[in-house]
DNA sequence: CATGAATGAGGATTCATTCAT
DNA sequence: TATGAATGAATCCTCATTCAT
């Protein structure tokens, strides 16, 4: 009769963390095909069969992924003082917080989930369901607001909303692809995205300060 | 010693597609590494060892899906017209123009493609240096129209060509993970995508009414 | 140094059959193979380690098991009344008692421990020596004396004994293959098969030469 | 479009037999799980992969040479003769031929299923409903009509029928065991047997009243 | 060129056994 | 002694690729 013991507890989710980790590592680099148990045990420092002491098969280690990401902090935290502030100000410190937490280790995350995501239905639907979905279902009533207090133009919230994650998302993709460009300027990204997002690329700004478009 | 026969050819150019057809399919429903050579073999009603008198390896179908991509139509001569109209215009049509081609067979060349991109070095380089690469390189100069004509606000040219081309791929990725709003409403996207880009979210500003901003 | 403790002893032969019952079991259940060790421990409801602390290894399981069914009571002892009694009636008392023996447990024990005997010499030459040889060893001199004593005809008693055995080996393996009529009427089953043992299914008279009888 | 081609199913046949054969042996001579896809494949002299290309898995194997057992000539064909004759003579040239069947490969597909029977469910039912059953079926209207003919004493037939299938499975699997009596005077056994079933044991054998032997 | 049987390397998974605690 | 996490050899099966017909 083992005690609840929190320190077996510690070590087991601790030994669960080194295998996701380096199965985050491999996926990454090789994809989740090309990476096998071997290559991931060894990453570990492990041996293969351990593994399967902590996840029931290759998948649910791609899973034990998405959970990860799923935990990343953030995502409700930053809506919440979305109503006070105005939506542009927000909007750029959301997106800089947002593509700063792209450190290295997410974006790996992402390489080594994305993939399978297109392919495997089961691993889709888990993202979208529980990363793609809560979100918007977070961010739409903040984004009715500043409709409501006419900070954004009446078009349809959930089409633009859409077009701001997929603006946000396809920049991650262009980066993953290996565009030097991005990657290289990646600090740069969050305040140029606000930007258009909010004032669009025209000339003659609709940007809120109407004398601005007859310079 | 092979006559040089265009009938010939022909056929084998046929045979070829139908090839490649049958990958695209698969690899869209199944994934690179799912989808089996007997697979695709069954698709096209042909016998597996008859792959390999028409491409070199499993991979080497992917690289002809790749080459096919290229082949669509279009890309280039969009542009040409692009000094004549104003950016916002030709922006529409060239959106609409875009995303109406990613009708089902290029969204499965797409699913096709893209997590192997994402994976494999090899094919990830040939599609950044054979469309990426080129697409950015034919659009700079016009942009750089646009800018000089006044017609875009001065924002650094290169990410903001990478900010519509990711906004573009983004939405794309979106429905691949089978949001079901962006399926539904996708013929509302390319107006709503320009319209944003051009003119921003922001309310006040001159948008929503384009005639406008040649006022 | 351990001490020659009886208690100790006790609680070592204790643990030792709660594995054994475990394996069983669990042998019967699924086979020697697909029961893992794993399965054993938590069947007897202890630590997979611990069962090593008591076999060297699976193997000596199922030797164990083969064991406890040579200490199944009995077998001499039943011999012993032979000779005063007539054979018919010690025959039908013997199988009744035989027949009976095989409860559900030891039913079990023949079900864990025959597909291995099959197949694993080991396990097959100590059954053989351990449990056959010594039935047959023991039976060959009452079967001896009734033939002495013309209570059975002069057929050859090493044969004749081992068609007895094999009916008896053969209904119990019909049984554990399934057959209902056989489960139904297993009680039965010990009437019959002496009856007819002793003699035979012919109608009036044995063996169809009615003067060979007097010989 | 494959002719088809009388040949080319010979081939594929002679290669399932070939697999079949190699099956066998490995089963009887290791067990079916000892025996594995590997050491199939180098006695029946081929690749592991082929071995696939014929059967579904390895359990089809044992499935495989299930059917074969169940192809084994006879069966319907000796009971039709029954009628005529009686049956002491038919009881003694069936169990003769059977017998006489059971040469080194029957045993050894014995002995390679047998086991397996035991413990695996599907194949135990396979046995029952293909092989077992209809026996017992074919056997009993012609069991009856010797009932009828007064050739056999109004015993259970059904009980009668399994006591006979048992003591024929029962000395199969003393032989099994390596009874070595059993071996070496396999040919005395069907005589013996059908002596012993069609009159029993008892000297001066008046069956059916048990009493009478006393006199 | 087309075929599809044969190949065998490779990979996910299982599980008996060990051993530090 | 008891535990159960760790181990890694062993095994079934898949599948890209070859090649004789």
């Amino acid at each position: 009769m083992p005690t609840p013991d929190p320190i077996q507890a510690q070590l087991i989710a601790a030994r669960g963390a080194q295998i996701l980790d380096a199965a985050t590592q491999d996926f990454a680099e090789k994809g989740f095909h090309r990476a096998t148990i071997k290559d991931i045990a060894q990453t570990a420092g492990i041996a293969d069969g351990t593994i399967y002491n902590y996840f029931e098969n290759k998948t649910a280690l791609l899973l034990g992924i998405l959970d990860r990401l799923n935990e990343t902090p953030s995502r409700a935290e930053h809506f919440t003082q979305a109503a006070q502030s105005n939506m542009d100000e927000w909007l750029r410190s959301y997106l800089k917080q947002r593509l700063a937490l792209f450190g290295p280790e997410v974006q790996q995350m992402f390489r080594a989930i994305l993939p399978e995501m297109l392919i495997n239905k089961e691993v889709r639907d888990l993202y979208v369901q529980q990363i793609l979905e809560p979100t918007f279902g977070i961010a739409a009533p903040f984004f009715q607001q500043w409709i409501d207090q006419r900070q954004v133009r009446l078009l349809d919230p959930a089409l633009a909303m859409r077009l701001v994650a997929g603006a946000f998302l396809g920049l991650l993709m262009l980066r993953l692809l290996g565009d030097s460009e991005l990657e290289k300027r990646w600090d740069e990204v969050p305040d140029i995205l606000a930007e258009i997002i909010m004032n669009g690329l025209a000339q003659g700004g609709n940007n809120g300060r109407t004398t601005d478009k007859h310079d």
